[in-house]
DNA sequence: CTTTGGTTCATACAACCGTTTCAAACGAGC
DNA sequence: GCTCGTTTGAAACGGTTGTATGAACCAAAG
């Protein structure tokens, strides 16, 4: 085995780092084996094709994040036993846990929150299907969540405005240290985390 | 001059239409001179490099946009007289033009919404200026519309919850037909877009 | 020691990329 | 009719793309 390992997530990491820096498709296999210092040949040999490696980079973050965004949810409806749990906590256990993975220096995540923002955007039916793989589910449990909190509203109402908030928080990811005006206050994350709550919080609460 | 025009705006209409549907990476100049039956000199000649394309397609489309935006505007603040507008007026001022423009069939315009989300995501920095460049002034009105309906809400806050508006528009934008689940009821464009504005209404009423 | 199965390497491939070139075609003004 | 500036055409440029090939390498198994 040598270190395989050491090549395969190598290329993982350099991968997610330039995709999520400069896009999936202005990034070549020979800039990432380059910056890797790996052989050109090695994507081709351990991931197949460069749509493969691309699927690999998203399913290594996307997973952990929606497990963790269930594990969440979970802990949100144990804590709230047969009441239904706080609209906040359910909306903070879809959001925070983007956060947290964004954020965590420790697994070279720092980049991941823009590369996570972008996987919506690009164009590949491959990766359309992986995503929808890796939403469907949670996105049900979401519902369910929700619907039990705020039995007044459809199914289809709930959908609407999840999807405005999925894009209030992906567009955040994407932009959030971009376009800021000089004269804007810097705040926390965790202040600005607590302020997209709220707002949708406050979205989901209309009649 | 023969009918320049004619090529030229073959060149824009079909470059809109292909940069929609598949992203700016993924089309060539090639695949828009055969699709437009152009010569492949002649989006060089007409516009200097593929960026200045890029550039040029969404010129065509942000400025009558941010124009519309900025007339419904003014429109507001004039039917308000002294008064402050509502909020849902100057929230619809900014997001319906976006939805008239993308729908409008005679200016070829169907596939705008996806080309206008996209143009978001993808990285170029000289996109980005150009994008700063047509927003920077709309955002300006905005917030100052915004502070004197809800006035006491700091330029800070007014940003942020702009932000996420933005995002829950472009994301809408960009999405409004994928990802959606069989059971989902299908209801007109026009009451997507009140539910909408709704939905950031509410954010922005947050104390 | 030799074989084996997995991994790395340099190199080659055909296809495509954005851009340039320059001659041909063109309509307007004299 | 004949220039003249503009627009189109076919072809070529050098460079890059993703992928494939087959030899070299290496740890472990027999």
């Amino acid at each position: 085995m040598k270190q395989v390992k050491d090549t395969r997530s190598r290329i993982l990491d350099t991968a997610e780092e330039l995709f999520s820096e400069h896009g999936l498709d202005r990034v070549s296999i020979r800039d990432i084996t380059r910056k890797a210092r790996v052989n050109l040949a090695a994507i081709n040999y351990h991931f197949g094709t460069k749509e493969d490696l691309v699927g690999a980079v998203f399913e290594r973050r996307v997973i952990p994040v929606n497990q963790a965004r269930m594990a969440a949810l979970d802990g949100v409806e144990k804590a709230a036993g047969k009441k239904s749990p706080k609209l906040e906590e359910i909306l903070g256990a879809f959001i925070r846990p983007t956060i947290t993975y964004s954020l965590d220096p420790s697994q070279n995540n720092k980049t991941f929150s823009r590369l996570f923002g972008r996987c919506l955007t690009e164009p590949s039916p491959e990766l359309e299907a992986l995503l929808k793989k890796q939403f469907e589910p949670l996105v049900e449990r979401m519902d369910a969540a929700l619907m039990k909190t705020l039995p007044h509203l459809s199914r289809s109402e709930i959908f609407w405005r999840m999807k405005f908030t999925f894009g209030a928080l992906h567009h955040w990811l994407l932009t959030k240290d971009k376009f800021l005006p000089t004269w804007l206050e810097a705040i926390e994350v965790e202040a600005q985390t607590q302020k997209l709550i709220s707002f949708a919080a406050a979205g989901f609460r209309v009649a």
